[in-house]
Parts: structure tokens; C-alpha cells; sequence
DNA sequence: TATCTTTGCGTAATCGATTACATTAAGATA
DNA sequence: TATCTTAATGTAATCGATTACGCAAAGATA
């Protein structure tokens, strides 16, 4: 095992001390060119690297950030967590990973974790579940940089980057009318979520500013599963008058939804017009592709981490408190593209 | 901003030195009960907490591992990471997640950029560029673990967590042989890449094993993209006479491939059985579920660290050298499932 | 020549924790 | 009472880097 090569180590060689060779380093002016050049030379020598950990308990900073997230193996979160280290490498920065499972006790757990780590900066997805705001405050206190992305807390000082969750919703729906939809049914989330009640909102805005009903009946509640999305089919199919259309804010629930209706007989587009919410990869791999709401995650990573460089280039005096909210993209594809010659 | 606590606060407040606070903290038997008590308890009221930066200086260990992939928005190496993540926490160690993009210079950067951070382990799948071992070395000399996972090298003293390409291959043929296919075609990967020539080897045994003749022209390199596989599709349906099978060795060539032989007007599994790689979340929610060989990446994340922590409570004597092989599973599923009636 | 600047580098403190060694005081033993 | 243990705590070094402050030598100025 090769020994740690330090700044000690360079100076005794070079018989002066280390103060001299970190200034060297360091590109001090006060050091000569002559003692800057062997120091150098004779670093690159010895193949001395700093110690980021001796830097970051003299400093205070580690250039280390965490991210807490419910999971990393759903392609939302690990796309937003690319688009933070994209961000933040060049920069020289390091992501940590902290998974909570939407636990309200593991997501206090990973706080403090990542606070005795002394990292400079923590991104998290808040859970409903979560509602310690003192822990929260922990972090404020120590003047670490909390920054929400996708779902946030109103916290004085706290800057989120979320998405327009209603004008996804708005969106969506304004499009199914716009292709001659006019009996348009919603699977829901759990619209506890703020995420899923302003998408609701959206689709039943969407449906008063052009005049068609809304009718509380054709919402039905269901979870972001395939399955979930079948079960949710059967209720679907047993209302009179039949839907002609259905916006889903969750994409797993479209592929249920397509899979049962096409099991019963139903052809899409033709019968029923469909968008899901999400951008799901699967939405563009399957046969019959699926109309989908993008959460642009790879945006909202890079603005989150863009909002966390300011935030740290700021002088201490000044809070910055910035709100994003980011516009989401339809992507029209087959499942709401009908064929004008099949139209009903 | 509130000031970090610091044991030698604690030590002020009642009169006594840091050593006996850390001491106590620590639960050293040379402490009395009385000021341990007292100890445990101011500590608490004053909300103390550990600084791991200064720990991290003091005993050289960070308890931090870097996790080394091309790229984080892939459900594969997602969930490895999961799996790693998952075994890890439990231990109090943190994961640092590098992206590569497989790129030779990026990976070199992260191998320094961890090491300077003073990880105790690398984790890392490999890159075919990757040619400069000496940067590897570099890890081995400095007694930190390394462990390759998916993408191995052969280096002396360096653990592995890989699975067996060639099974997966041999599987995935020997099904669609036992399922009544006689002339099964191959869409290989990049054959100078380690796991796609073990895929290839694993075909090419199992139709020599069952006695059917084994054709280059039925194989066919692609990348690992629909667009790709949709492309191979077209020369695949040129050969004469025509397969009755298809052995992918991408998940993402198979939905190409299912999509332009669906497009051609044929039928799937009847006239072409297909079976993938990976397990991709897509193959599953494909209205047509495409059957495919797991390669079980979270108990490859799973046993990536758990030679880890063998390593880290191994003395240093002993050089620990693990080559483990996971099995992968085959899943049948509806894209090789033919229907008895229909049987040719 | 005497004094003042400037240049270049050394000294030593600091970040927060751990720990080998030293020290003190109380109780045990002869 | 004198000496020896032993329990409990203090002292100070250490991990590796940065940096305020001080100081010596060289050149500048009167």
C-alpha cells in the first residue's frame, strides 16, 4: 500500500515548509516563480493529490451534495438526478443518493445523515408524509441550501423547481376536445397530492372553458399501476353514456387502460381517445403509442442544480427564494391521433 | 445561521475536556457513569451531532463509496445502484453516483475525483475503452476497494460481480428450440464487447447442443435501439429460407424488431418467436410481452456490496477475491408463447 | 550610511474529533 | 503512616490543508 503523499511530504524534500508548498499550489502570488515551479514539478513527481477532507474540515465545504428521492430506479427521479449531476460535475461537485420510500422516518433519517456529512446542499422530493418541518428547519438554521424539486413544501427561504401541474392537466384535456373528444373521463391520483388535485383541477377547467360537463362520475380514483389501471377500466366501461375519451395522470394506468379496453373489444383512437401523464419510456415503446404530459426531469435536475450554484455564489447576506415552475410538454402520439376518416 | 455544536462546547459548558466528552460519546469504560450521563445529556440538550468530515480526517474513513456507470437513466444500472444503496445504508454508508457516458476521460476523472475524495470503495462497471489500467492500479495501491459489477477486467486481486452472458444466451435459444423454433436467428450486439460474444457463444452452443445448423448469416450485429433492431428487421426478412425465431440480445432491438415484423404483416409468436435481453420495464408493458432473460440487477447491486463490507471487515492481510457469476433468469412471456393450435 | 519598502517564506493557529500517555486523587494494603 | 493500586480525567499530538501574522534579506530612498 502506497503511503498518502502530502503537502509535508513535498516540503520536506524541497527543505521548506508546508505553508510555502500550499501557497504554491494554490497560485499564491507572494511565492516566487522559482519555488512555485519545483513545487509543482516535484508534486507531479511524487503524484500528490489534495485531500478533499482535510480541505473540507478547514473550509467547511466538502463539495459533496445529496439528493433525496423516494426511489432511483423510476426513470423520473433517475432522469432528474442525471440532469443534477450534468449540472454540478463540471463544477466539481458530488451527488450522494438517499432513497426514502416516501418514509416520513427514513426521510428524517437521511436529513440527518447528509447534515453530520456536512454536505453543501440538499435537493429532495418531500413526501406527503413528511410533515417534521423542524427537521427541515435544521437545515435552514445551518444556512445549507434546501432546494424542492417535483414536490415541495411553502417554506420561507426554500426555492422548489416543480412543474405546472394544472396546465398539464389543462393541456391534456384541452387537446382531447380539440380532436372532437366530448365525453372525457379522468383517472385520477390520489388528489390528497397536490400534484394530482391541480392536474384534476386542470382537466375540469379545461372541460368549463369549453363548455362541456363535468361530471363528477367519470373521475374515478386509482393508483399509478398497471394493474390499477385495469381494475379502473372496469368501472370505466360500466358508465352510461360511454366516455369517448380518457385523460390519466398516470401513465402505468394508460397501459392498464389500453390493455383492458383492447380486451374488450375497443379500438384506440377510434372508440377512445387517450393521454397519460408522465412521459413514461414505456409510452413510446409500445405498439400504440401513448399520448403523454413530459415532466421535462431533466430540465428540472439542471434548474435545481442552477438554483443551488447561485444560491452558493451569493453573498450570505442575501436569501434567495427563487420559485420555478416549468411549463410541461404534450407529446401527441397514436393513442389520441385519430384518423379523420374513422372519425365518429 | 446557528453555530455547529462541537464537543469541545459540550466540554465548556460543564467544566471538563473534549477527550472526556469524546470519551463519553464514545462509551469508553473509562468514563464514569455519572459524567457519562451528564455528558449524554447536555449533548442532547445542546443538539449535538457528530462532524464526519473531522471523524472522516481523523480515522480515514469517509464512509462514502462511488458507484461508477455510464449512465444513471437506464433502468439496469438504476437498479443496481438500488441494490447497492439498499445494503449499504443499513452500514452508514453513503453512495456516490459518477456518470461516465462511457468515456475513457470521463471515467480516468472520476477514478481521481473519488479517489481525492477519499472514498473507501469503487465501485464500477467497466468501459471497453478503458485501456489505462495504471489509473486503476492507482486504487489497488491505495488499499481501497474496488469491485467491478456487470462489466468486468481481469486485474489481480480485484473482486467481481458479473452474470453469465453465455447461460443467458444458452437459455434463451434452448427455450425457443424446446417450443418447436428450427431456424433461429440472432441480432447480436458489439461482438468485441465481452457479454454480447457470450451471448452469441451461449446461441451458437445451444443450437450446436440440439443438433441445428448454425448459419453467420443468420446473425445480425445492431445497437441497442428500436430504430436499430427495426433496421435489422428489414435485413432479417430477406434471408431465405426465413427464421422462425429471433434471439435478441437487446430488449430494445426486439421492440424494433416486433414493431417492423408486425408492420410487414407478421405474426407474432407464430410466425416469428422472440425472446430478448435485460428485462427491460418495456418488455412487460408491451401489449405484446416480450419474453427476455433478467439479469438480475438489484442482487447484482446487492452482492457488489456485500463483498464490500466482507472486504472492509476482512483484515488487511487478506486479499480478498471474489468472482461471483449470477444465473440469469429466463421469463417467458407472450412474444415466444405460441398457441398449440397454431403450432406449424 | 541610515531608514523604509517590498518580496518571499517561516511560524503557528485552526477546522473537530480521537487517543496514547500523563496525572491526580481516592481507596487498599502493609 | 507510608506506599501501592486503580479509577477518572486532563494534556497534547494527530489527521492534512489553509492562512493571519511575523520576520529576515534585498533593494529603494533620502
Amino acid at each position: 500500500m502506497s503511503p498518502r503523499i502530502t503537502i509535508y511530504d513535498i516540503a520536506r524534500e524541497l527543505n521548506i515548509t508546508a505553508a510555502t508548498v500550499s501557497r504554491a499550489l494554490n497560485n499564491n502570488p507572494t511565492i516566487s516563480d522559482k519555488t512555485r515551479e519545483l513545487v509543482l514539478e516535484k508534486a507531479k513527481e511524487m503524484n500528490y493529490r489534495q485531500n478533499k477532507v482535510a480541505l473540507a474540515l478547514k473550509s467547511g465545504k466538502t463539495f459533496n451534495v445529496g439528493v433525496i428521492v423516494p426511489r432511483i430506479d423510476r426513470s423520473f427521479f433517475a432522469t432528474v438526478i442525471k440532469g443534477i449531476q450534468d449540472e454540478l460535475y463540471p463544477h466539481g461537485y458530488h451527488v450522494i443518493i438517499c432513497q426514502t420510500y416516501d418514509q416520513k422516518e427514513s426521510e428524517i433519517d437521511n436529513i440527518d445523515a447528509l447534515l453530520n456529512a456536512q454536505v453543501d446542499g440538499i435537493f429532495m422530493s418531500i413526501s406527503n408524509a413528511m410533515t417534521e418541518l423542524s427537521e427541515l428547519n435544521r437545515i435552514i438554521k445551518k444556512n445549507i441550501p434546501l432546494i424542492f424539486f417535483d414536490r415541495k413544501r411553502e417554506m420561507p427561504g426554500v426555492s422548489s423547481v416543480t412543474i405546472n401541474d394544472f396546465e398539464g392537466g389543462y393541456k391534456a384535456t384541452e387537446h382531447l376536445i380539440k380532436t372532437g373528444c366530448k365525453k372525457i373521463a379522468h383517472f385520477a391520483g390520489d388528489r390528497t397530492l397536490h400534484i394530482y388535485r391541480d392536474r384534476f383541477e386542470g382537466y375540469k377547467k379545461a372541460l368549463l372553458d369549453y363548455k362541456l360537463d363535468f361530471d363528477e362520475n367519470y373521475v374515478i380514483e386509482t393508483e399509478s399501476k398497471v394493474e390499477a389501471g385495469m381494475e379502473a377500466t372496469n368501472q370505466l366501461i360500466k358508465l352510461n353514456p360511454l366516455p369517448d375519451a380518457v385523460f390519466s395522470s398516470s401513465d402505468f394506468a394508460a397501459v392498464g387502460l389500453i390493455k383492458e379496453l383492447k380486451a374488450n373489444g375497443y379500438a384506440i383512437p377510434d372508440d377512445f381517445s387517450i393521454v397519460g401523464f408522465s412521459n413514461e419510456p414505456v409510452t413510446q415503446f409500445m405498439e400504440l403509442t401513448i399520448s403523454s404530459v413530459d415532466q421535462t426531469p431533466l430540465e428540472m435536475g439542471r434548474m435545481t442544480a442552477q438554483i443551488f450554484l447561485e444560491q452558493m455564489n451569493s453573498s450570505n447576506q442575501v436569501k434567495i427564494e427563487k420559485k420555478v415552475v416549468l411549463t410541461p410538454r404534450l407529446l401527441v402520439r397514436m393513442s389520441s391521433t385519430k384518423k379523420v376518416k374513422n372519425k365518429k
